[in-house]
DNA sequence: CAAAATTTTCAATATAAACTGAAATTCAGA
DNA sequence: TCTGAATTTCAGTTTATATTGAAAATTTTG
């Protein structure tokens, strides 16, 4: 009973569910989870074949993977076609993502706060008064958020494990 | 000239395109926004009129806005309208948005590790060995993440803030 | 340089998700 | 229990996004 292969596709719409989560789409996020369980380069066209989606999309979804550096082509001696090769390491592939998702989601908040920062003397009254703390706030929280993925971006994998085990133990702090 | 109601409104909408970066739609966020930068209570109506929406949409966000913990429902005395009041605490609204998204993301991906795991035993050849050995690292890193979600979704802002520190100005360890 | 192989692009299409608005239901007060 | 106010639901519509597939562009080889 050849049940390796139900798995692997399993394991492979599963985590393809999980992409827009991730902030990638289904297609990215299936073609990463083929990489990351197959042993060996694989072609364009191979993937079409294994997960039945079109040239266009799987293009398109590998050149992203290449972009957040989640997976590499390269073209095998002796071969014409260019393959792909994914990050097998669940680390690099999430100090990846962080370093993604912080350009994309947390730079524009920290422009938007500034934006409306820089602009607040203008305002007056208390209704402006409690807009600008608010503001203050959020920006607080946000500049730490982005310092937090800047540095998981550059990191190595002991260094984040660490840091989670030392959160994971310690106790509940005096407010 | 007034300003003020200007930078709300572009808060308020730069806050809703992040929305589904953070797992809700536009609109939710958007009356997250709006609730978080409001002095007073809302009510469903106010919110309609505010942001041009439709009573369904407001109805359905505020209700997703309730479960996730992050606005209550009241309605004062002597009123008939329910109304709303969201957290003001960024660090509070990551909270519970880690919760949610534990839930909803990380805890679906530990069940498929494990039944593919649980069935590992059913699997043979080398082929099997290291798709094995691809989902062993998956899950040490998904376990590790899901504990520390589960820390942030309880945890006060001090510690997390604390914990936040910590990594900012740690030294990168050595592998 | 021409032909074949491969990659890239993009307009059209399909898909999925969110939103509307009106009808149905529930609720509170008389 | 009746009535008007408020809330909830949901079928239909809209909107946004992802995907297809074939044509165009590029690259490789003889």
């Amino acid at each position: 009973m050849e049940k390796l292969e139900f798995f692997k596709d399993e394991f492979i719409a599963e985590w393809g569910a999980l992409g827009p989560a991730w902030g990638m789409t289904r297609t990215v996020a299936r073609i990463h989870a083929l990489l990351m369980i197959s042993d060996k380069p694989l072609t364009t066209d191979e993937i079409m074949d294994s997960l039945s989606i079109s040239r266009g999309g799987a293009h398109g979804a590998l050149k992203e993977l290449v972009t957040m550096g989640i997976t590499k082509g390269t073209i095998p001696k002796g071969e014409r076609k260019e393959s792909y090769v994914g990050e097998k390491d669940p680390w690099k592939v999430f100090c990846s993502i962080m370093r993604e998702r912080k350009r994309r989601e947390v730079e524009p908040v920290l422009a938007i706060l500034n934006r409306c920062l820089a602009a607040s003397g203008e305002f007056h009254g208390d209704d402006a008064r409690s807009f600008i703390d608010q503001l203050v706030h959020l920006k607080e929280f946000v500049d730490a958020g982005d310092r937090v993925m800047e540095k998981i971006g550059t990191s190595e994998r002991g260094t984040i494990l660490k840091w989670m085990m030392a959160l994971v133990k310690s106790k509940r702090s005096p407010r």
